[in-house]
RNA sequence: GGGCAGGUUCCCAAGCGGUCAAAGGGAGCAGACUGUAAAUCUGCCGGCUCUGCCUUCGGGGGUUCGAAUCCCUCCCUGCCCA
């Protein structure tokens, strides 16, 4: 364990939002210390989707923070809280999952998770444990303990009742499974992020009227996604997966808009605070320092060498507009021609590169689409294809190198 | 249980008998430009055998030459009353 109080505390605020109170954490801290036993820190995960998200690795990374400090990680797959969906934040009910799928995600997301935290030192525990065992006098129990006016008056509830957006009563019961969590893992801090800020204060509550301390609160910032706007999210469709190939995940850091690299440098990488506004500030070529939190991150998940490809590739791809080196062959089968010929709609379609004709004629419309680096403005046309053939539709994202299918 | 207001293309949101595949915004896609897949600008944004045709406006059934628009019914949501 780090024994300097100072150095622990400059840790663990890097990048917070708010602490729910810091004193009492300072509290905690010191006791900790003195008496050399870590402190038991809570993040909850539910598995609502198969795939882990780079807005999910900030909680992820501070809870990492508190382990290399010596304290104990637990981690709460929510595969009970999952069948609900945590209502923070949104607008509207969640789609309710199958358990069968929720397993599924819970094996992904622990294999995932290990890229970030080490799995050797973490408490992973499930809350259908507890949760699922919960009869109603024990929910009633809960329920007791919080007023509707209380859940009615956090933000995106009352945004919703505002609006005339149904909440289901469900969904109010969501923070205090998410409290009991707390009871029951013996929380000393939990992390989450901002919009989680209500279900960790939920927690301090029920863990005082158990009789326990209760835990501290520490919020993140959300996460923005690539569109800058909404919050990382894969129902959105602007993530970043933990997954996702190098080069497309170099692609995708470059795509952000200028004003979130901050965010991003802050959030996901460890370089002091200081060097980051130089990083930013006036002189620095913002292109340069994207290039350099894109290596950052892609060195993470798939290491240096890795970064260094993605940025080959970029580089040759969409800066000097250049052919990627390895291009997928797309094999031309005599069935798709007729009489020799092939049309170029048929062809885009084959390449699975749109998922309608209409799309296709519309990229070609817009001279999106080249044969060979010839632009093809002509929606009818056709062609004899030829072993190598290039085709390219948009700028970056689908090449296909044709093969000419020989007999059999 | 009663009254009222609603359910429109991925999301928000206009339309309220023909000129509606349906305004506007967001997201997305493409092109130009560039410091990058940023910003900005322009175009596209249901499907198809695409100067035309087909299927959409909660579900079903009607009225009409013609319906997202009118009527009936069912389902769903919100508000008010009980």
């Amino acid at each position: 364990m780090i024994n300097d109080l100072a150095l622990q505390l400059e840790t663990i605020k890097r990048g917070v939002v708010e602490i729910y109170s810091e004193e009492e954490l300072v509290g905690k801290l010191k006791r900790s210390i003195a008496t050399q036993k870590p402190l038991r820190v809570k993040l909850g995960i539910d598995p609502t989707s198969p795939d882990i998200h780079l807005g999910h690795t900030v909680t992820l990374r501070k809870l990492r923070q508190f382990q290399d400090l010596g304290h104990q990680a637990v981690l709460i797959i929510g595969n009970f809280t999952a069948l609900i969906g945590d209502p923070s934040g949104r607008d509207k009910t969640r789609p309710q999952i199958t358990p069968e799928q929720i397993e599924v995600n819970a094996r992904t997301y622990l294999e995932q998770v290990g890229l970030i935290l080490d799995l050797n030192r973490t408490e992973i525990t499930k809350n259908a444990d507890w949760l699922g065992r919960l009869d109603f006098h024990g929910i009633l129990k809960l329920a007791s303990q919080i007023t509707v006016a209380r859940i009615l008056e956090r933000d995106d509830f009352s945004e919703r009742m505002k609006k005339g957006t149904p909440i289901s009563l469900h969904e109010t019961l969501y923070p205090l499974m998410q409290g009991y969590d707390s009871i029951a893992v013996k929380a000393d801090v939990e992390l989450g992020g901002t919009d989680q800020t209500f279900n960790l204060l939920t927690g301090r509550d029920l863990q005082r009227n158990e009789g326990m301390e209760p835990q501290i609160a520490m919020t993140t910032p959300i996460l923005p996604g690539l569109d800058g706007v909404q919050k990382m999210s894969k129902s959105y469709g602007n993530y970043i997966g933990l997954k996702d190939e190098p080069n497309d995940m170099f692609g995708k850091v470059m795509s952000i808009p200028d004003v979130l690299m901050k965010d991003y440098f802050v959030l996901l990488t460890g370089i002091p605070i200081n060097e980051i506004a130089g990083l930013l500030g006036p002189g620095a070529n913002p292109r340069d320092t994207k290039v350099k939190l894109a290596k950052m991150i892609v060195g993470q998940r798939h290491g240096e060498k890795a970064a260094g490809d993605a940025e080959e590739y970029f580089n040759r791809v969409f800066s000097r507009k250049e052919l990627p080196e390895e291009i997928p062959d797309v094999l031309i089968s005599a069935g798709l021609m007729d009489k020799g010929k092939l049309g170029l709609i048929k062809l885009i379609m084959h390449c699975g590169f749109v998922k309608s004709t209409s799309d296709a004629r519309r990229l070609i419309e817009q001279g999106a689409v080249t044969l060979d680096n010839e632009k093809v403005l002509d929606v009818k046309h056709e062609f004899e294809p030829k072993n190598d053939m290039i085709l390219k539709v948009g700028k970056k994202k689908h090449f296909a190198r044709l093969k000419i299918q020989t007999k059999e």
